[in-house]
DNA sequence: GCTTGACAATCTTTGCCCCAGTTGTAAAGT
DNA sequence: ACTTTACAACTGGGGCAAAGATTGTCAAGC
């Protein structure tokens, strides 16, 4: 569906990744775009020829690697043969965990050192694309019953379980743990959750 | 148990409650010993007089805090008549949400807008004192069964409650709503939680 | 389609000095 | 037990100029 795959694509992907990776380190206004383009191999005035200015490459980088982190996510809500909670844990680790414990602090508007830029129209998008693939895989895994039994709707649990994902990766941040460590514990925490939701968990798609 | 209730006691009280508001304004750096005694109207001599410099002051300041703050949700978590999960709701409101949307940022450590001073010698006992609180209360109002039933123990639990108090901070915050939102979103979450806990949940003590 | 070299305009950084504000201490007063 | 007044030492910010880096654009070349 995306036009990745085509060679002069990758190379733009390729770009956009090193560009990712530099700003993480020096964040957006520390991060020249003379080091950009010495870190991609390619010279200065190749990625003006390519992106408008700071801000448009930028504002690209964040939306590759969004799109990426959404589709991984998805992958992991719709993998066969794997019960909901372990689908669900994967997705929030491929969501959110991605750079727990490494460079890049935390969020991407951690990466914004400026007064900030407006990315509401990048970040909003995705984030309700996740919450909706999220919230879909778990309506599709309850039954009716499972729904009055409960007294929850899947809209609920998502909510829930985006508040123990935050909570695992605020304090994993806190403490300087590595992306194990948080996903150990936002595991312990999607665990609790289901723990009271009986076959459900373990309802494969 | 504390010597808060003698005359002299609750003058040193009133004190430190109005240099927590002061540092909580200003940080740590900013605010300025005369400041805070003008605003407890006392001289700054008479600051002085009790506490021997600026770091001792904010020591003791944050310290009473923290000793109210526990007192406040152990007292929660011991209300006669009240379920498990309603009782929880309000002890983690006491201990986690009382400056959620207040001009105090979030955390005690965000106080400190200075290169960080040591406090985990008075905060560390503190979050201990009240996740034993915690899980003692959720300990109490879980049978044998129940224990068997969920698999899980009051400390994973504890720890569950613990992520999603602050995942809903975390979010609360970054939103910038107020401290009724961030409770209402915490509670959501523990109500998740305990969905499938069946009758522990409403237990009382 | 991308590279090198060059350039003006702009934004950052650095160093310096000066001044206002702050801390911690002291003495004398009530 | 606390206040007022006073003071030396230090800190941090404001202003400002020089030096340096960065951005965005252009032209020539392969």
């Amino acid at each position: 569906m995306s036009m990745a795959s085509t060679a002069d694509g990758a190379r733009r992907e390729r770009v956009l990744a090193v560009a990712l990776e530099v700003f993480g380190r020096y964040g957006l206004r520390k991060a020249s775009m003379d080091e950009i383009a010495r870190s991609a191999d390619i010279s200065r005035q190749g990625l003006y020829l390519h992106f408008a200015n700071k801000e448009a490459l930028f504002r690209a980088a964040i939306q590759q690697e969004l799109d990426t982190a959404l589709d991984e996510a998805t992958t992991c809500l719709n993998t066969q043969g794997l019960g909901l909670e372990q689908r669900i844990v994967a997705a929030l680790d491929a969501w959110l965990g991605r750079y727990v414990g490494s460079m890049l602090a935390s969020d991407i508007g951690n990466l914004l050192q400026t007064p900030a830029m407006q990315l509401d129209d990048i970040v909003d998008p995705a984030t309700v694309a996740f919450d909706n693939a999220l919230a879909a895989a778990i309506a599709a895994a309850m039954s009716e019953s499972d729904r009055r039994r409960l007294g929850l709707t899947p809209e609920e649990i998502t909510e829930a379980l985006h508040a123990v994902t935050q909570g695992a990766k605020y304090l994993s941040n806190a403490r300087a743990e590595s992306r194990e460590q948080f996903v150990a514990r936002m595991a312990a925490g999607v665990r609790v959750i289901f723990a009271g939701f009986g076959a459900m968990a373990r309802r494969t798609p």
